[in-house]
DNA sequence: GTCATGTAGTTGATCGTTCAACTAGACAGT
DNA sequence: ACTGTCTAGTTGAACGATCAACTACATGAC
């Protein structure tokens, strides 16, 4: 038997460090998604499926994994790699051994649409995000949001 | 006349924290923003205005700088102000000394429905995030992510 | 075999965001 | 006063994400 523990209240330090996360990712995530739109058409979710793809055996992975990957839920994925084949940028699949299974393809224009985006993304997380941080600052944020991942792995939807 | 630079393309290590950090604020937010929906029926943007509301002298706040406090557009702005005031949460006034001006304001309810979502976000951004942070590892982050918002402040829209 | 249960994926409705177009008031120049 | 330009805010359509319900195949118990 437990007793119940009072919220814990962040302190001011903790509540402006938390501030800054929120409007700079908000701020960096909207302005890397314009640049992709506006010269190649794609958002960040979208790309970051493409570039998945890209890295996989046969340019191919079965629909929940890749789901898995990005942390979206299947009926996301479905609906974008529906959008995705109407542009012929993936294809969808059959998956031999599992019935059920579908899989989805990158095509080669796909690739190629990917390989200009990737130019376009990258500078973007280069300028606004790299440029702008201390090289020991960045990569303690990645380990920090490395521990959110696993602690939070599988425990949503 | 310049030569053309080449793109600079991110080493396994920036890429490994890159990643980690889209996935992290990915599954941070949906799980921040699941248990906010779940028990008291906001989404984090709406449970980040009336955090401003509330902070402001007569719990007011003019629609443009509102947009500009959170990093919204006027429009999106505008229509979560018009959903909070459905819900009696926040209300909308006219603004004295400009014609053009429009207000919002939280309501007496609203407050009493933000000081209740408080305990759960706070609770929420204290498990997922500081709790899974090195303290030192923490700070950096927000250093990093405040740079971003003044590099790319008015920048964006 | 067949029955129950679990997993893969899709579907359509609903909801929130974005975008372009619009109204209306402010403000400066003449 | 009059005109042009700027800013504040709203509107409705289009788009993307979420949610619940559904189909279909797999798997294990009997």
């Amino acid at each position: 038997m437990e007793t119940k523990t009072a919220t814990p209240w962040l302190t001011p330090e903790q509540q402006r460090v938390w501030r800054s996360f929120l409007g700079g990712t908000t701020v960096l995530m909207d302005r890397l998604d314009r640049d992709l739109r506006a010269t190649h058409g794609l958002s960040v979710p979208e790309y970051e499926i493409l570039v998945r793809l890209s890295e996989a055996p046969g340019r191919s992975i079965r629909m929940a994994e890749l789901a898995a990957a990005v942390a979206h839920s299947r009926s996301r994925v479905t609906h974008t790699i529906a959008r995705l084949e109407r542009e012929n940028i993936v294809v969808r699949g059959q998956c031999s051994e599992d019935g059920r299974g579908v899989s989805a393809v990158l095509t080669d224009h796909g690739f190629s649409v990917l390989e200009a985006a990737a130019h376009t993304h990258v500078q973007g997380v280069h300028d606004y995000l790299i440029e702008n941080a201390d090289a020991a600052d960045f990569v303690a944020m990645g380990r920090v949001m490395q521990n959110v991942v696993e602690a939070l792995h599988g425990k949503n939807f």
